[in-house]
DNA sequence: ACTATTTTTAAGGAAAATTTAAGAAAACCC
DNA sequence: GGGTTTTCTTAAATTTTCCTTAAAAATAGT
């Protein structure tokens, strides 16, 4: 994974630089936007760090060209403190996500893994929890090799919560990223796909990955 | 934390209620701007939310008053509007951020902390006392790596008094902030609470975390 | 247009969480 | 110590949430 950071502050971008670098990312640098703006277009980067205040092209100016060309790419801001108006701009012009400074480096990893995932999604990807694989380009469930039928709808369901395992996920969640409702839902389908789910995959007591959270909602956990 | 919502489709404002309830935040609605500044001045809030267009009076003289009165509490705007024009109008009057609809819960709920987290100076998502690890978006509690299932109720409890370690905290305090009860309670929960904590966290005589005020409150001590 | 399948709604019952209540125990004050 | 108050602990009552099933509605396939 390649990640092009555009900012002029030497020590922010050695920081976060040495950060990924741990984390196994391959990072360039650049210190001004006309730079920044020309290593981006003219290479193949996963993912984008602006800087906001930058010499020579503006962050937003940088983002706002380079969107011209790619559509794709996630461009994550890196904005100073205070100048919210500079943030909304900044989601307007086709950044996907914002992170003030100072901000924990940990926060910031979390952002960029998010981009990453949602910006993956498209190779061949197989998800797994215990001994259930979820091939997501195949639309396939198997559980020891043996493969499981499952329906569109449950089969978002599980790759949701096989994504977000070990985490408990929100009711409110899950009715926005699976079925894609975002206002007053008072429906019992949750219930209903979770129901589905765990006799499809005939979930016994001792590998019941798929566990209630109650009052909250559900939780696929690993155990 | 408390949360009041100033919204007159009750839609939105069930759907934001319920999702912000999942993430353990007390939650009050106004369906109109006199209600709601009404409510906003004679109450101890931790944010609000400001619908733009509102019966009575409008989303932008609510928080002009209310600023009057208070420069603290965060305030964002749901706006069904987006000119650049009216977002900057809605930031000048008071507001700190807007967010626009439709838009997605998980988008506002990050709004949402970025201002509290800024308000509160370094709210980190990980609380601790002595032993015990408290993860407030995972909703999970630790205590030397295990995991400890705890309740709505009983985290948030736990959450209040860790969030106010060191500090005796008056019972009426926590029935305001846990209980959403603002007069006249002559009830036992809290101390059923704290029972209920006492036991699930296994505190021994010599990591009592939980400490009696007697005729006061508890107070959660870092030994 | 008809059928099969998927998705959603609805409802009764079950399970769990929350609250109430009441007696026991502890702390405080003369 | 004796009396009073406050807190602890349990159990039962209440409320909420979840599970399960069946049937209705929507969708896709022929």
């Amino acid at each position: 994974m390649r990640i092009l950071i555009v900012e002029d502050e030497l020590g922010i971008s050695n920081f976060v630089k040495q950060g990924l670098e741990e984390e196994s990312f391959v990072v360039n640098t650049a210190e001004d936007g006309n730079q920044g703006l020309i290593m981006a277009l003219s290479n193949d980067y996963d993912l984008l760090l602006l800087d906001w205040m930058l010499p020579g092209l503006s962050g937003i100016e940088v983002c706002k060209q380079f969107r011209k060309e790619n559509n794709n790419t996630p461009i994550i801001f890196l904005t100073a403190k205070d100048t919210l108006q500079e943030t909304i701009f900044g989601l307007q012009s086709g950044a996907n996500d914002y992170i003030k400074k100072p901000f924990h480096f940990e926060e910031l990893l979390e952002r960029i893994k998010v981009q990453l995932r949602s910006a993956a999604s498209g190779g061949a990807e197989k998800l797994s929890i215990g001994n259930i694989v979820l091939d997501v380009n195949a639309h396939q469930v198997h559980k020891e090799g043996q493969e499981i039928f499952l329906t569109k709808k449950e089969f978002a369901l599980l790759e949701y919560l096989i994504r977000n395992k070990n985490t408990v996920c929100h009711r409110t969640k899950i009715i926005e990223s699976v079925w894609d409702i975002h206002f007053e839902y008072n429906t019992g389908v949750i219930d209903v796909y979770i129901n589905a789910l765990r006799n499809k995959l005939r979930l016994s007591e001792t590998e019941n990955y798929i566990q209630t959270v109650r009052g909250i909602g559900y939780m696929a956990k690993e155990l």
